[in-house]
RNA sequence: GGGCUGGUAGCUCAAUGGUAGAGCAGUUGCCUUUUAAGCAAUUGGUUCUGGGUUCGAAUCCCAGCCGGCCCA
């Protein structure tokens, strides 16, 4: 059992498991061994009181990201949550054994150690290690040190490792999470209520989207995985939940791409008595906490880089505000557009370099220029404002111009961040407008919101935030895949069989 | 779904039809305040998979698998 006749030296993974078993075998098992930490990493080194050495005890606990062996006494990294803290380990302080076992813990190990704080002579809060525990091993090496993991499809399937290694990776995922978080205190701040509603839904609607199909056994019937919970959060306000939100996971069965994941996250909020204008003061309240709360501009702005455009997006001030109709006229240049007949906008659609779909009825050849030439150029933060009644039946007609709505759509370094309505609350124009959009497929309407509806909604604001793309906008990433831990890819394994 | 592009050591990358290499990691030795620590020696390959062309294929061709970018 001591001596193996064939070189293992070369496979990392004999290696490390051969120093379990030499551990075991030795009578320590490190999986069952444990530690107490008394701080995070960060914490630690804040507690050094400067010129006062070895005064303050920590205990710390960390995987092992840097070991400089110098002999007799050696420098190492442990990572955890809050990021790396320095161990210095002397054969003087631990004594021989200890010591010995210390130079056999490899990259990747994870341990606990208790000592003492310093400073080095280059000036960085290290732990005197006085003792130490191995608390887990590692049998498969890290990444390397340097140039980290850089194989996107490794690091999506193997994100842990890229967590490890990346620290820009650990630093973007965290950043999500405080989003998130300040969404909440936010929201709850104001009197909000955070609800969670169903996932598994009858009629996927709220949105027009394909959604993903299931089968439950027992009740032997198949259910949509939700595409939206805006009618779900609408009969929360019949029910006198007067201000409710959700920070939910939606489904749509489409393609995945940088901007795209078939599932992800959607704020939605819903305001009683509030409308699509006291949804623009609470987004730009929310946004200009994020960014002055969670991204914190290190020149105390509201400005942060745009890296797509090279600008900086300004969220202070007053943000632009402009009617749809606008837009169009402005890109377009023609004063008449909404009243040329349908060839000749096709036409000038395709001068503008659009491939246009002649099954396209003409509203939809307009809101190709938008989301093409429009919506991508759109760097500030613009309120538009006044948008057709087509591409919504959820939301007021305008009481002067019933042709647009009472909405907002905030668009966002070209991003398209949050939509908001002046809710629909008469049931009948609802059911009206559900049946003009359904066409053929009129049992797909949801008829039990509109049954909650006829027992009286009050009038309310609404809007949905995809969470996601905020988070796209407010890290600088580039990739949706980018801001979720684990992005959806087609199965497939890292692990390599047996 | 279409176009382009990539897959080589645990990781990051070379090798432009002619002996598959380097750095880090690993192994061995030296080094008791290091900073990508240093010095010396050294191990490690189904070049994604399967076919084909060729005297000879990581390299060229075909198909497949898994990514990335752009488009739909």
């Amino acid at each position: 059992m001591s001596d193996q006749p064939t070189d293992i030296s070369h496979d990392q993974h004999a290696v490390r498991r051969q120093k379990l078993a030499d551990m075991r075998a030795g009578g320590f098992d490190p999986f069952r061994a444990n530690f107490a930490p008394t701080h995070f990493s960060a914490d630690a080194l804040k507690s050094h009181v400067d010129g006062q050495d070895n005064t303050v005890s920590v205990a710390v606990a960390g995987r092992l990201v840097v070991i400089r062996d110098m002999g007799k006494s050696q420098f190492v990294k442990i990572l955890d949550q809050q990021g790396q803290i320095q161990l210095y380990v002397k054969k003087d302080v631990v004594g021989d054994e200890a010591y010995a076992a210390f130079k056999k813990l490899d990259l990747g190990d994870i341990l606990g150690a208790q000592g003492t704080l310093f400073k080095t002579k280059t000036g960085e809060v290290t732990v005197r290690v006085e003792r130490y525990t191995l608390v887990a091993k590692a049998l498969r090496p890290l990444p390397e040190k340097w140039h980290g993991l850089s194989d996107p499809e490794q690091v999506y399937r193997q994100r842990y490792l890229d967590l490890i290694v990346n620290p820009e990776s650990r630093a973007r995922l965290q950043l999500r999470s405080q989003v998130v978080s300040h969404i909440r205190r936010f929201l709850e701040a104001r009197h909000f209520l955070e609800v969670e509603t169903p996932v598994l839904e009858g009629t996927a609607g709220g949105a027009a989207a394909r959604p993903f199909v299931t089968h439950h056994n027992a009740l032997n019937v198949d259910f949509f995985l939700r595409i939206a919970t805006e009618l779900r959060l609408k009969r929360l306000l019949v029910g006198g939940f007067d201000r409710v939100f959700e920070i939910g996971r939606i489904f749509r069965n489409e393609g995945v791409s940088r901007r795209h994941n078939p599932e992800f996250t959607m704020l939605e909020v819903y305001e009683a008595y509030s409308d699509y204008r006291g949804m623009m003061r609470l987004i730009q309240d929310l946004l200009t906490t994020l960014v002055r709360d969670v991204i914190k501009p290190a020149d105390g702005s509201l400005r942060i880089k745009h890296a797509a455009s090279g600008q900086d997006i300004d969220f202070g001030g007053t943000w632009r505000e402009v009617r749809y109709k606008d837009l169009i006229i402005e890109v377009t240049g023609d004063a008449g557009w909404f009243a040329r007949p349908k060839a000749e906008k096709v036409a000038q659609a395709e001068a503008l370099g659009l491939a246009v779909n002649p099954a396209w009825e003409e509203f939809e050849i307009t809101n190709e220029i938008f989301s093409k030439k429009i919506e991508p150029t759109l760097i500030q933060p613009t309120f538009i404002t006044h948008l057709p009644k087509e591409l919504c039946p959820l939301a007021k007609l305008n009481a002067d111009d019933p042709s647009v709505l009472d909405v907002f759509e905030l668009t966002i370094g070209g991003m398209e961040i949050a939509p908001a309505y002046s809710e629909q609350n008469d049931p009948d124009v609802q059911r009206a407008m559900f049946q003009a959009q359904a066409g053929e497929e009129q049992q797909n309407i949801d008829q039990d919101f509109l049954l909650a509806l006829e027992h009286g909604m009050p009038p309310a604001g609404g809007m949905g935030v995809g969470i996601d793309r905020l988070c796209i906008l407010l890290t600088g990433a580039e990739s949706i895949r980018d801001v979720i831990l684990f992005p959806q890819l087609r199965p497939g394994s890292a692990a390599s069989p047996a």
